[in-house]
DNA sequence: TTCACGATTCTA
DNA sequence: AGAATCGTGAAG
């Protein structure tokens, strides 16, 4: 995948934001898994993290290196990297280039299959077969990821803290669609107070 | 070269 | 609550 083609996807503008901004627009967005044998799967983005340059949580906080040097990539790379030596999570670097901003899908809902498979950034990686391979690779038409509109109303959106930190915990920059059944984490005092802000 | 640890998940 | 499990990067 060429730069020029980045370049024309439709994409470009909703991760050209900062990650902060990106996450909320990616909210039911579909994220496309396209598979060498022609298949292909769909899953809704229904949960989402931010993480932007200057964040302690953010990988790329002290320096570029070589796990995470595509999150400084340009809007629309992916990142991928492993955690725990057992689980993958995927990544959209957003904003710019040479800025450490990438926006974590932490949940998937999948058409058609338990909202189990989708819940977890370790899970979704886990039921789409995406690992270190895809690290640096760009969503495109012709790529192996991809993103296709929301075409259904986000309902519910929650604002809250991110999951498993140990720093810049205070953070609130988790979202997620407090209806779909693929949340990873509710936070119920969170859905307390925002259930009724309609979107 | 060494070594502590992590944007998680599963089991008890 | 505790374990599993290993690549990465900061330190020495």
């Amino acid at each position: 995948m060429t730069t020029a083609a980045l370049l024309g996807s439709p994409w470009h503008p909703l991760l050209s934001q900062p990650a902060t901004e990106a996450a909320i627009a990616l909210l039911g967005c579909w994220l496309v898994r396209r598979f060498a044998d022609g298949r292909v799967i769909r899953g809704r983005i229904v949960e989402t993290e931010a993480y932007e340059a200057g964040d302690p949580a953010c990988h790329g906080y002290r320096r570029q290196t070589a796990r995470n040097r595509s999150m400084f990539g340009p809007p629309g790379q992916v990142y991928v990297y492993q955690i725990y030596g057992r689980y993958h999570c995927i990544n959209l670097a957003t904003e710019a280039a040479d800025l450490a901003s990438a926006v974590l899908i932490r949940a998937l809902e999948f058409p058609d299959t338990e909202a189990i498979a989708g819940a977890g950034p370790g899970r979704l990686c886990r039921f789409l077969a995406i690992d270190r391979q895809l690290d640096g690779s760009w969503l495109g038409p012709t790529s192996p990821l991809d993103l296709e509109a929301a075409d259904y109303p986000l309902g519910t959106l929650i604002q809250t803290t991110r999951i498993g930190l140990t720093r810049g915990v205070d953070l609130p920059w988790r979202w997620y669609l407090a209806e779909s059944p693929a949340v990873s984490r509710r936070d119920r005092r969170a859905e307390a107070e925002q259930m009724g802000v309609s979107v």
